[in-house]
RNA sequence: GUCCCCAUCGUCUAGCCUGGUCCAGGACGACGGCCUUUCACGCCGUUAACAGGGGUUCAAAUCCCCUUGGGGACGCCA
């Protein structure tokens, strides 16, 4: 039988790291063996979706290479839909009208919280025989005893006592269905065989086992994945930085070390740490999903960021650079230009952010480029400047203007005047580059290129 | 409060199912060193964990129980 998975966000926030992660492996599970994966969007609340958030959702996962079988599925789209399948099961016995008020419900919630029992329903109406009327739900009617198991295909089995469970409310009193039960029906109908989502579901599994068993349909397999938390082990939210995909690709993330970060967090395959999207079809394997929660590093996710940084193509890497250096009001340059420098970048930058921010040194306007004002205070001193006119003078004869050459001149002047390399090394980057770091000085120079090289050192 | 789940270095994890090969391996980080014109990269090394207590067994990180700690859920949200 073939796999069909599905991811099924809600669009009342962005695309986190967590739903994002549950998306990777149904994702990998259903295009490791060919199968189908479904993109669902869970707005049946009318109130708190919003279409804007739908959208940033999609363009999420697009950027993160996870493609969705057909349109996304709307459930605001299906009303019609649950409501024959709770008809369904109001004419089977096995669902009845409620009368009972929000207000009456949480008190009977406090008064069992009270008693130090599970708060719930406590299924007033089930044998009043009611039929719709204003401000009425729909209920299932839930076994009384007995209990439900969730066969979870992470977690192993975990049973729930019946008694724990209440009835539910199914439909509304505003006639929309409530999210449990458009759930299973979609699950349903779609034929999904593999319910993938996150750890704070395992206590609907039960409940909506119990709508399945009432609809007579047959189980598809769940399976939930532990939480992510932040670095004080609690739940992820705002306070712990960014927790949107989308502030990730923002920062300067590549979507091939977000991927490869979060696939590991929670998966493994040996010792293994740098996956290809092919190697993770390849290796994903549900038997390795680990069990208990994981706190997201930063480090790790700088760290495999450099990492695919210092691999991309060129060609590829000018693209995913391009809108960074806007950002920074950087003017465009040739590709053969780029590709004079950014290769010694690649290995100094952890996100693309910095990759731009370093970049300027070769792309700021020769009379724009900033200064440092401390560097150009402590290097280059009244002592040393002589000696930069004397070196532009003799670079501006180097042929060609490439760093073995640079380098071999300045290093002949060093000589006939006794002096030692660390003395102008510094002096002339700063010159150059306006900072006391950069790649190396005959390497910049070469890649600025004569004319840059020596309009900057001309300048001082 | 009630129910459910979880527990190996600071962090991600291997090992656990099928006890011995584990005085617990890898990675990130941190620290130290090498390289070196700066900053990086790279290379080498160090640091650091089986939550606690009971069992079972010749033998337990691995199996069982308890405790503690952590997380999640208890909506006419999803």
């Amino acid at each position: 039988m073939s796999v069909i998975t599905r991811f099924a966000p809600s669009p009342t926030g962005h695309l986190h790291i967590g739903g994002a992660r549950t998306a990777i492996f149904s994702w990998l599970l259903a295009r490791q063996s060919g199968g189908t994966f479904l993109l669902r969007i869970e707005d049946t609340d009318t109130v708190r979706s919003d279409a804007s958030m739908t959208e940033g959702i999609l363009a999420s996962m697009t950027w993160l290479g996870l493609d969705w079988d057909g349109e996304p599925i709307y459930q605001s789209q299906r009303f019609d839909i649950y409501n024959d399948y709770i008809d369904t099961l109001m004419a089977t016995g096995n669902a009845y009208w409620c009368s009972c008020t929000p207000d009456e419900v949480e008190a009977m919630r406090e008064k069992a919280r009270a008693e130090g029992r599970k708060p719930k329903y406590d299924g007033c109406c089930r044998e009043r025989g009611l039929g719709p009327g204003p401000g009425r739900v729909v209920r299932l009617r839930a076994p009384l005893a007995g209990a439900t198991l969730v066969n979870d295909f992470i977690k192993g089995p975990i049973s729930f006592e019946n008694t724990e469970l209440d009835d539910m409310v199914l439909r509304r009193s505003d006639n929309t269905p409530t999210y449990n039960l458009a759930v299973v029906v979609d699950d349903s109908t779609m034929g999904v065989t593999h319910v993938i989502r996150g750890d704070d579901h395992v206590n609907n599994t039960p409940r909506q086992i119990l709508i399945y068993n009432a609809l007579g349909l047959p189980l598809p397999a769940f399976g939930h994945v532990p939480m992510i938390l932040g670095a004080d082990k609690k739940k992820l939210s705002k306070r712990h930085g960014a927790t949107a995909v989308f502030e990730y690709q923002s920062e300067g993330i590549l979507p091939e070390a977000m991927l490869n970060c979060l696939v590991r967090l929670g998966w493994s395959h040996g010792d293994q740490e740098l996956f290809t999207r092919e190697e993770l079809l390849k290796s994903f394997s549900i038997d390795h999903l680990g069990i208990s929660a994981s706190v997201f590093d930063r480090e790790k996710l700088l760290w495999l960021n450099q990492h695919y940084i210092k691999e991309c193509p060129l060609e590829r890497l000018r693209a995913l650079l391009a809108p960074f250096l806007a950002a920074r009001n950087l003017p465009e340059a040739s590709a053969g230009y780029m590709d004079g420098f950014l290769p010694m970048l690649q290995p100094r930058s952890r996100t693309l952010v910095e990759l731009a921010e370093q970049a300027e040194i070769f792309l700021a306007p020769d009379d724009a480029l900033p200064m440092d004002p401390a560097a150009v205070a402590k290097f280059l001193t009244a002592e040393v400047k002589p000696h930069l006119a004397a070196l532009a003078e003799i670079f501006a004869t180097v042929t060609p203007f490439a760093h073995a050459e640079l380098e071999a001149a300045a290093k002949a002047y060093l000589e006939t005047n006794e002096l030692k390399f660390k003395a102008i090394a510094q002096p002339l980057r700063v010159a150059l580059t306006g900072r006391t770091a950069s790649p190396g000085l005959f390497e910049t120079m070469e890649a600025l290129g004569k004319e840059k090289a020596l309009a900057r050192l001309a300048r001082v």
